[in-house]
DNA sequence: GCACGATAGCGCAGCCGATGCAAAAATGCA
DNA sequence: TGCATTTTTGCATCGGCTGCGCTATCGTGC
């Protein structure tokens, strides 16, 4: 009865041997640089092969670590839906799918900080390429079927309900408005960011989520009310 | 002074001499058997060539028409958006854009009915193709802005105002989510699209429409109220 | 420690899609 | 009919993706 019986997910970097350990350190590797030469050279101007020099490794091998180019981009985009599903999966009954988003996104922004330049780096990146944008839409999908699941137990209906998945839809797609919106003013504002700008724009991120939640509560609120006087 | 000084979108197709016509037939051709081979033998496992083959024409000549391969699945996308473009630009003063958006949806659905099976298999290629659901978010894209525009309008605020654009953002997603809905649960009834039926799917569809500018609607306000009380 | 199964990394070859370019064919007009 | 314009085509090339088989390394059981 070793510890390996009750391991998470995030024990599991630790717990692996070293053949795990390297294969994480060449992904990562791959991702660095692939970013790094994104975001000077631009995405469409950057080859694999160009890449697979950077990092020391074969085209094929970074082909078979991120099957389509443009995954190089979101090297982390499954964990992190997996930290939400988690999230989700954690919630006590009292606690709505507003506010497992809300410390979901609390968590992810954290995790971004700490990341500095790189996450920046990335925002960079998609923000100055459409394709990129548009690919990015692939996994807000994965995240609307959770977060749909979500509100359809808080509404008490099936999985699929549909006023659940126009909820999920309305709710990730004003975070995507955010998110870009987060990109574009605060270079146009031309201030460097200090660590208190840095805590400003945290605060200020709450704040638009909030709206976002308060939009989107009343939408689903209004529903339930034509609802009832329909029937 | 000839009358193709008068020209609108609408007349172009009738204007213009026998060469122009010829490359719309062309154009409306490869689209027709590209998706005809699309639903047949799916997205992936459909090359440029054979589509070229089927169409009589080099392979060289699709691509000169569809950029992309995935253009071929919507072929007639910017005529949609530039119909909606139209109308919100011919919007008179007490009209709102979910009143625009509603009649502009009445006049889509209309022309969605009038090419029969067509239209059909399209929904189905692209319900079977995640990668083209994908890409048809390129498309909703640009939809979105001429939307939030719109609610801008409405709000008597600036173009880019951000609550118009979560508004729009969220508006497009419920409309995809609706979009999408309609082509799972008809299949899985199994009766035959009868007059009746179609007449029927399309009073739902109707209402579905208006449940999304409710919430949408609801979401604005709830905003609006948000910010009257901040001040 | 050793040997064996598993697997990461690699090279290769081929397919497909996208694009630039220039020749060729078709078209519209005088 | 002859000419200018435009469409269509073939050609060549490039980049990305994949399947296959080989090698080297790692992990495990003996």
């Amino acid at each position: 009865m070793s510890a390996s019986d009750t391991v998470t997910a995030a024990d599991e970097a630790r717990e692996i041997g070293l053949r795990e350990r390297k294969k994480q350190q060449t992904r990562e590797v791959i991702a660095r640089v692939a970013l790094e030469r994104f975001d000077r050279q631009g995405f469409a101007h950057t080859t694999i092969p160009e890449i697979a020099e950077a990092a020391d490794v074969s085209p094929r091998t970074v082909s078979s670590y991120f099957p389509a180019k443009e995954d190089l981009a979101f090297p982390d985009t499954a964990e992190t839906f997996a930290r939400l599903k988690e999230r989700f999966a954690a919630r006590t009954a009292g606690e709505t799918t507003a506010e497992a988003l809300r410390a979901w996104i609390a968590g992810e922004s954290e995790r971004w900080e700490e990341q500095g330049e790189r996450a920046e780096m990335q925002r960079r990146v998609i923000a100055a390429t459409p394709c990129l944008q548009a690919y990015s839409k692939r996994f807000i999908a994965e995240g609307e079927s959770l977060v749909a699941q979500a509100i359809a137990e808080d509404l008490g209906g099936s999985p699929d309900d549909l006023e659940a998945r126009m909820a999920s839809a309305a709710t990730l797609a004003i975070f995507s408005v955010l998110n870009a919106h987060k990109s574009a003013p605060d270079v146009a504002k031309g201030h460097a960011p200090e660590a208190e700008c840095e805590q400003h724009s945290r605060e200020h991120a709450i704040e638009l989520l909030d709206r976002a939640l308060l939009f989107v509560s009343a939408g689903i609120r209004a529903l339930q009310i034509a609802r009832a006087e329909d029937a």
